[in-house]
DNA sequence: ATGAAAGCGCTAACAT
DNA sequence: ATGTTAGCGCTTTCAT
């Protein structure tokens, strides 16, 4: 690999102006510039990135820590968002996938003391409260966040994305909306509820024994165990006027399953009954048909945040809750 | 951040004993070395990867060049196979996500100079040719390959894949499988009909006319265009003798496509109509009612093959093709 | 506008 | 078994 000071020699300059040339600094003339710069392209000069985080004690890396994140479809925008930013503001990512214990843990954060990472992201599959050791560099959770509220949190807005949801399914003319919510433990399944909640009760509906716990457990490829195949079954069972017009469903693999159990059951979704979710989780969505109406996760945006936070922290420890898009398709 | 030089002043030795102790180098005495240590420890010393590299010349980095891929579901699993074997080596993978334009993929090789890397790995969203221009370090494709056969390749088997798939189609006693086949500009494609073809006339079935085109592009999210919704209604309508028994699809997005389609026509699959399918692409494969039977591609095992070739690059390129696996559901 | 010198933290090479 | 010296390639500091 050439050096610096190989280019020095063959311009015949100081090794302080070719770091200038190489470091766009503009207090170089104009000249000695461009010969630098010829001759850097002519022998294929890439600077060091070593001997710069040494000398300069600044290594320019973040670390992109994925707790299982990176088997999780979804997710993938997560770190697509992230990369996107850093690689605006300079910034190497460094990314790493552990599984939940304490051992690829610790690996992960040897490495990232080695790289002198400038600070750390934590991302968790899905919406929840981590608690973690201190660390000693800053640190932003995405997709998850520390009850003790310590920590730079970017989580999903919960709450907005089931109102959302909710306005446009009411604003559609539908009065009998029924919501199988995910798990209880699930974070976003209770500010979903209330989301859901009060937007009907604004409306003069009362949703109180309309939402149902229909995501029973997490699972591997983020395929938990549904129970849409005894629930749904009997609330279609009712007489027409006391028959959900519109079922909606915790996430997009749920609906999917509600699909099958409607079309099984002989009711036609966007006919029959309208079905609506969350996620946009593609290309499920666009491939059910009719295709799935559901509230878009804001992944790509919360990886963007969480990197702009890491890159540049905020004096003080606060949580932003990124809102979700309606994506309308047929279903609804 | 604490130095060798900090725990040499306060062990009261020479920075070289130090240096073998965190080096893991025996020939250090029981004490000293115990001693070192806990004072490692103590203050909390973690060693720079910087200076490492730089005095070593020797950056323990490889890259992995992402076409497109970290947009993709299934090649995640390329990723993670990657990033695990290259852990295992204790090599750093340092990803890079890029959008086919040479822009991106400058800055990436921008980047990977910078850090000395090893190794690049180029990844490809499908199996594919690929002519890229020379590269200065070793270079493994992965899931794509140098048409000209001079770079190092690690592809799926897709004649392999095709011909098990069909072997069990047969044994499990069909006898008018219909092949909807991907587009004919994918490699994949025409391995794959020679491969159901060959198996087929093994044991005297003529696959001539069998066999179609039922993917036509690639879009993003891997959601491409199909004509199922034209074909399959066309193939169910004949008379129930010359109707096809299965229908092997091209990827588990397209089965899925035809699910819906034989519903909408009241088959039943698994019962009037067998479907089995390439990918195990999940949560889908496992979610369509009946279970897809499906041939899973070997994505994690590829991803870690290149990244051991990355790592000790074999004598002459060559290109590995490995085999994917049967899935058994109740589809098929 | 340019340059000289020092040194970032580590390990290779060579003592002892 | 331990230590000394030098230097990896760059940027910082301080001259000129």
């Amino acid at each position: 690999m050439t050096t610096q000071r190989e280019i020095a020699r063959r311009a015949k300059t100081s090794l302080k102006t070719v770091s200038r040339v190489i470091n766009r600094d503009p207090l170089v003339n104009a000249e000695t510039r461009a010969r630098i710069e010829a001759i850097a392209a002519e022998i294929g000069y890439a600077p060091s990135q070593a001997a710069r985080m040494m000398r300069s004690q600044k290594s320019n890396v973040i670390g992109f820590v994925a707790d299982r994140v990176a088997t999780s479809a979804s997710s993938i925008d997560l770190i697509r968002g992230a990369q996107d930013a850093a690689w605006e503001r300079g910034k190497q990512m460094m990314l790493f996938n552990i599984e939940g214990g304490t051992p690829s843990q610790q690996l992960a954060d040897a490495q990232l003391a080695a790289f002198r990472a400038e600070a750390v992201i934590y991302a968790a599959v899905y919406h929840q409260p981590v608690e973690l050791p201190p660390s000693s560099i800053p640190r932003v959770l995405l997709n998850c966040f520390d009850p003790r509220g310590g920590e730079h949190a970017i989580v999903p807005d919960d709450y907005q994305l089931a109102a959302t949801l909710m306005e446009a399914v009411l604003d559609r003319g539908y009065r009998r909306p029924v919501f199988l919510n995910l798990n209880r433990a699930i974070v976003a399944a209770g500010l979903r509820a209330r989301g859901i909640a009060d937007v009907a009760g604004r409306r003069g509906l009362d949703m109180t024994g309309r939402i149902y716990e229909a995501v029973v457990g997490q699972e591997r490829y983020g395929v938990p165990q549904f129970i849409a195949d005894k629930l749904v079954p009997e609330l279609m069972s009712a007489v027409p006027d006391d028959r959900p017009d519109v079922l909606i469903c915790g996430q997009d693999i749920l609906a999917m399953d509600v699909y099958f159990v409607l079309s099984e059951l002989r009711f036609r979704v966007g006919k029959h009954v309208a079905v609506a979710s969350f996620d946009n989780r593609e290309p499920i969505a666009s491939l059910l048909k009719p295709g799935l109406s559901t509230m878009e996760l804001p992944y790509y945006e919360m990886g963007r945040a969480a990197m702009l936070a890491a890159i540049d922290p905020p004096a003080r420890p606060k949580t932003s809750r990124l809102p979700g898009k309606f994506i309308e398709r047929s279903s609804l």
